[in-house]
DNA sequence: GGTTGACCTCAACAAAGGTTCAGGTTAGAG
DNA sequence: CTCTAACCTGAACCTTTGTTGAGGTCAACC
């Protein structure tokens, strides 16, 4: 209802739930669920259905990006707030807040690849052992972050340094 | 039970559920979950508790690095299921599916390089238009192992091509 | 003004990878 | 022989990232 005129520009800038989902690729259940978090926003129309605006489209395109990017939507979340409230971000915003992922990105490469180059050693030697495997060091460790296990590995496997084999 | 000595050799080979979550790092909970999944297994006393052959630790050891390499549990239960079943797995074996991970790996850190060579393109660029951006393409994508998003990201952002950055 | 497709909310379910708890048993030290 | 730490099972719960369904409303076309 709005106004009585379906089509005028401002209203042209507005997209529904459907709309939003066609053009992102996102089902409407999913930016639902993204709203409930708190990642996009809507107005509501005064028949209680989302109106999102133009810039919506860009947050979610960021949205699926950056979880591609393996970034947990806690962490997007918290990024997206980082955002200005009372402008439409520019390019400079994106540009800051996609500098972190790209950061991200390069201690997660860095330290997969350190994993890769251990693993031959590690488990294919066959001996495994975690005392000394820089595999499974801590001391190795960062920061670990985006999915996979978090919990770090620890201590000893044979407290004699032997590792039995047989 | 088992004999009435506690400590003959034999004996002193097993691990009792505890002395294996306390050496290899792991909650006896997740002991008992990897072996519900089938990914390690035990004898069990007469009364019932679970005692570990040392070969376990060996398998712990390689459960918990898989996973740090993002691994899921089915597929590292299913690589540890080629393991020999009537011997005790030698370097050549523990060579032979850590392999797979290697090559895993190798693909991801490639993909992972990609995706950071065109964020700064794609997301710091603030258009982020889906329809041309190389990290949203499905076609730049590959079989995506891991953990990460699995879902491609698709289609249009703006359909007439501009993308009405403010 | 009626039909139909899109929209609304809330609740349940899914899969992965576990943790926590309740209620009960075992093992081994003293 | 008794005490207690460690063990057992099963069920419930947790987080993440959503999907599915039920039951009901809205909007737009004819």
């Amino acid at each position: 209802m709005e106004a009585s005129h379906p089509a005028v520009p401002w209203d042209r800038d507005e997209l529904t739930v459907g709309d939003l989902a066609a053009r992102s690729g996102v089902a409407v259940s999913a930016l639902h669920f993204y709203e409930r978090k708190g990642l996009i926003s809507s107005r509501r129309t005064s028949g209680n259905q989302r109106r999102y605006r133009r810039e919506t489209l860009r947050r979610v395109a960021f949205i699926r990006v950056s979880q591609r990017v393996g970034i947990p939507l806690a962490d997007i979340g918290a990024a997206l707030a980082t955002l200005p409230g009372d402008r439409t971000p520019t390019a400079k915003d994106w540009r800051r807040i996609s500098q972190a992922w790209h950061d991200d990105l390069d201690a997660r490469i860095e330290q997969l690849s350190r994993l890769r180059d251990h693993l031959t050693d590690c488990i294919g030697c066959g001996c495994l052992s975690l005392r000394r495997c820089a595999l499974t060091n801590p001391h190795d460790e960062l920061a670990e972050a985006g999915p996979g296990p978090r919990t770090l590995l620890v201590e000893g496997l044979e407290p004699d340094g032997s590792d039995r084999p047989a």
